[in-house]
DNA sequence: TACGTGACTCTAA
DNA sequence: GTTAGAGCCACGT
């Protein structure tokens, strides 16, 4: 498996309505240290099938360009994820990773 | 092979 | 809360 289709897989896994940050998807992946490689992975990304939305940084922030920040926002309020004008969201209680799963509560 | 770049992270101020 | 610097890895030229 590469390293990018094993990004791909842990982003898929993030469940619907919650977050993950670079650094996490990269951990999962079994990359450590490799965030920078995730933003990679999903700047190549031609399908849909990939939840690319739900990965933010590690400040809780919509770091993507202009044009994608914009749709990001939008489908994470289509999931019920509060995004502010600053283009945030709420990490503290959204943040997903595979090994820690609690629930936004 | 070497260098510059990027949808990043961490720590310190 | 913000900004600046160093470190990290893979890709394109």
């Amino acid at each position: 498996m590469n390293r990018r289709e094993r990004i791909l897989e842990a982003v898929r896994a993030i469940p619907a309505g919650r977050v993950s940050t670079y650094g996490d998807v990269a951990a999962a992946a079994g990359l450590r240290g490799a965030a920078r490689e995730v933003g990679w992975a999903l700047a190549g990304l031609a399908e849909d099938d990939v939840p690319w939305w739900r990965v933010v940084n590690a400040a809780g922030r919509l770091s993507l360009p202009p044009p994608s920040c914009g749709e990001q926002a939008r489908r994470l309020r289509a999931e019920g994820v509060e995004v502010s004008d600053a283009g945030r969201v709420e990490l503290r209680r959204l943040r997903w990773t595979p090994e820690i799963d609690r629930g936004p509560e």
